[in-house]
DNA sequence: GTCTATATGTTGATAGAC
DNA sequence: GTCTATCAACATATAGAC
């Protein structure tokens, strides 16, 4: 709906755009209004035309997006693993997958926005995080139940198995976006997570 | 050094004290000088006597101090654990010390301000949290690798269960201080967290 | 819808008396 | 060391012409 592409709208995205990106990068109250108009090539009042309520109204626009936009893409099967050497090689590319969609710029500026500005958000806008996580569990759970390499696994092993492989996967996400300020991908964070899996499967 | 109950030094502790709080619960920058000299019960003009850099070297001095303090005072053994269940049981009350170190109200905030305020901090102001966690893993691998119960376990095996065995108590703590703002420990959080830790040992 | 101009309050920081 | 008074800059938001 309304995404249409009226010269208003694109004004209207472009406000949002650009707000997303200073929120991320600068923190919310470090960017002014001012900054966004100037950086969005739009006038001082114009702002209040399509965000009446002002600077609160576009970040709860934006972290609304962020919701919605996010239903989990990922597709994986562990049906054709045979070894647990292919399993564990199957589960490092859906790492990969994971940190590629953190990597997407939108999904990137929504995360840290999240977590930065989480005292201006209500419990379900940032809940938005811990669903998309379960979500990377369940799938998880689930083709470990069908893997031929394991021994057949109950389903009272499946789920905590798949928590334990996505905290593994969390805390080099948390760690390296959070901590580090590292966006790049390196050897060193694969050579790390390799034995880890290795170690519980 | 220069911890000495001098007048003047009581009025930088309580600064330094209020700050830590107000920029752990509201944001750097969300909180303004004035709020911070008025609940310090300090005038306007004192802060810059002590802190001559304003309010940034404030935030430096908190980050600093909390870096230093943090030198890890964890001590525990496995040696005693003849079954998995009594290791288990062991791990479990570990988690329960981090937990508790990380309610400490000082840490708690420090860890806040880190988190929050990271693109104000240098990599090395940040880089505490990663040290503590990795002399946690330190600690456990240490002790896994004499545990009676388990069957004799390499150098190289070790290390990365006690990663994983971290990995799953930072998730816990960080999915409930930052994503669910909650700082009680629930029996669901254990509830969660025992089952994984038997999948993995 | 889009603009300019401006009101109103607040901010971090300083000057200087005591 | 501690205070009061105040500055210049900047914030968000509004009014009203086009």
């Amino acid at each position: 709906m309304s995404k249409s592409g009226t010269k208003s709208d694109q004004h209207r995205e472009k406000i949002l755009g650009i707000s997303r990106e200073m929120f991320a990068n600068k923190g919310y109250e470090a960017t002014t209004t001012r900054m966004i108009n100037q950086a969005a090539g739009t006038a001082e009042g114009l702002m209040y035309y399509y965000f009446p309520h002002g600077k609160h109204e576009i970040l709860d626009t934006i972290v609304y997006q962020g919701i919605i936009n996010r239903v989990n893409q990922l597709q994986f099967t562990f049906a054709d693993c045979l070894t647990k050497d292919e399993l564990e090689q199957r589960l490092m590319s859906i790492f990969e997958s994971i940190w590629l969609a953190f990597q997407e710029e939108e999904n990137y500026q929504s995360f840290m926005i999240t977590i930065h500005e989480r005292m201006l958000l209500s419990d379900d806008q940032a809940g938005w995080l811990l669903q998309v996580l379960d979500g990377i569990v369940g799938q998880i759970a689930t083709q470990l139940k069908t893997a031929p390499t394991l021994q057949p696994m109950s389903e009272k092993q499946a789920q905590p198995l798949a928590r334990v492989i996505v905290s593994i996967f969390q805390k080099v996400i948390y760690d390296e976006l959070l901590i580090k300020n590292n966006r790049q991908l390196t050897e060193r964070m694969k050579d790390q997570i390799r034995p880890e899996l290795s170690v519980v499967l």
